[in-house]
DNA sequence: CTACTGCAAGACAACGTTGTCTCTCGATTC
DNA sequence: GAATCGAGAGACAACGTTGTCTTGCAGTAG
């Protein structure tokens, strides 16, 4: 029928049940012929213990596993952050469930909840709700919580963070530095709290010069791209600064199709694959997902061990890496 | 203390344990002015089944969660399979375990083995060791196991294939119709079988046609890049084709270190993300990972309802994608 | 030879849940 | 009005394992 039991073990070797457990646990208080008739009974019943049974009896209520809940697994970004996770749980023995979200808060509600009730021992999440107190309902109190790349509104849990301003306000100064005065920001949804960052972060480094602000906010796949319309206004920007990296992409198309994209200082948060491979070089300001991921991962497992402090904020630098689109001049207007 | 259980809620509702069950459960069969008591009091105390204990007492062991073995959860094809299988996977309120395998077959069976302890309805693996043998004493025998992208050995179970052979020559083919007569192949490492399939691809289509064949095995990451050694070759080959991405974009770093991107021909095994913004554009063939995903759940999930058919093989399709790199003519050498 | 110690191994209960059986009580039938 | 029925609710066992207690037995000391 199904699987065999630790009982069928134990007939088989003709010992009693709990010998048969003591020897799986290896707790070598078992004469080692009866261990070794018992593990000879395991290997040809091919019995594995049954996990549920055992988190169920043991008091030290651990099932090893934890849940990743990403924006979208297959997005760059997120599959680095996962990785990272990944290695990092390897190396404790733990097992990592995954759930990509689509910006769908539901959607993050009820993977919350499934991996609660599966008893993760830790969650690891991108917030993309408005607010996480559902996770209050949600979870059991003992579940620590770590929240990576967004913060959270409405449950404790350490947070890991990009240097969004900072990072943002860099690239502008970068943009600056080359001689930019007319700078555009093609900012994401305003809904998500790193492009609304990234965007306190142009402002600090324009006002910074000195120099007025040229928002706009970049409209999600199917519609037309913004930069276009900027690069026709009467006086153009001369340098395009990108909140993310698919419009970053998106902006480097429209240059292509314009023909500007010599002319035209491209500077992008987020790098991509092969960004150095384009035409010119795509300069950017870059998250390092693999040091977010394990910082996270080190922070839930220092909680899943005890570690009971106030919640942290930890900061992972961004760092602005030259490539060429962002050291092109101003060419006159 | 720990989480409250049903015995917590009975007494909480002044009802009997088997009636909280019976609420919980949705049974029906509750005088309605009870069941709102009961779910007052499971709502009250924040209670949550525990489903280690449900899997243990229901005779339909179903945990409702598959395992996913990739090569590399943050590698794009690896991640938009990933991301197939977990569409799929929702829609069935099923939930999956992933873990990137890196070449390792220590690693495959060891995850194959942790994936099954934990009671995995079933298991899609991109296999890496040689041998899948080892699952039928890691795994139950009812556990069914379907293989994505590579055959494997050892094992019964689905396995779905991209049409590697078949695409490589169409490849080689395309290029051959463009003109070329020297066309090398960079293989990636024959210990995979994708790449073997490829190779035989190539060679088919140069038979066909007549033309010697010039192959390479392209070393790992570190060493140095195959390509400009061919072309420093008396009669160097016009076109390359190239038998995986990252072999891709190795050459076309090398074509343009040696400024011979517009004069030598390429086309990949595998679409990249910007290879249409690349200048000349990268001409692929392209496998479709999504398809491949999904085709490999579908065959899985119909598997656990209890399709006893013979295992299948499951081709999904390459396509040629010309951009440019491809369709470039041999120049007089 | 008896009493004590120590250790290996078994008996039994318990973890949190659900399947099955039993009981109660009011409603229906003849 | 007695017998039957059915539905709601509880008692109890069982799922596969481990913690605790008990038993049996050999070895040692008095």
């Amino acid at each position: 029928m199904g699987r065999p039991t630790m009982n069928d073990v134990a007939r088989s070797a003709g010992v009693s049940l709990k010998t048969v457990s003591r020897v799986v646990n290896g707790e070598g208080t078992v004469n080692p012929a009866l261990a070794a008739r018992v593990r000879a009974a395991v290997a040809l019943l091919g019995y594995r213990p049954n996990l549920g049974a055992t988190m169920l009896r043991r008091n030290d209520r651990r099932t090893r596993t934890i849940g990743l809940l990403l924006d979208d697994v297959s997005e760059p970004f997120s599959a680095a952050v996962h990785r990272a996770v990944e290695d990092e749980a390897r190396t404790r023995g733990v097992h990592v469930l995954t759930g990509s979200l689509d910006d769908d808060p539901g959607r993050e509600r009820d993977l919350a909840g499934a991996f609660a009730r599966r008893h993760a021992d830790g969650l690891i999440i991108t917030p993309t709700a408005p607010d996480q107190a559902y996770l209050a309902r949600e979870l059991p109190p003992d579940v620590p919580v770590v929240f990576v790349d967004r913060p959270a509104a409405g449950h404790r849990g350490d947070t890991v963070l990009a240097t969004n301003r900072d990072g943002a306000a860099e690239a502008v100064r970068h943009l600056i530095a080359h001689g930019h005065r007319r700078i555009a920001f093609l900012a994401g949804a305003p809904r998500i709290a790193t492009a609304r960052s990234r965007r306190l972060g142009y402002r600090d480094a324009m006002r910074e010069a000195g120099l007025p602000v040229c928002e706009a906010v970049e409209p999600g796949p199917g519609a037309e791209a913004t930069a276009p319309a900027l690069l026709r206004l009467p006086y153009p920007p001369t340098a395009l600064f990108t909140g993310q990296h698919l419009i970053t992409v998106r902006a480097v198309r429209a240059l292509r199709r314009l023909g500007l994209h010599r002319r035209i200082a491209l500077l992008g948060f987020d790098d991509f694959p092969l960004a150095d491979l384009l035409d010119p070089a795509v300069t950017v300001v870059s998250r390092d997902p693999a040091a977010m991921g394990r910082a996270a991962a080190r922070a839930l497992f220092a909680r899943i061990d005890g570690d009971t402090k106030q919640p942290r904020e930890i900061s992972i630098p961004t760092m602005l890496i030259p490539r060429g689109s962002g050291e092109l001049r101003p060419t006159g207007s």
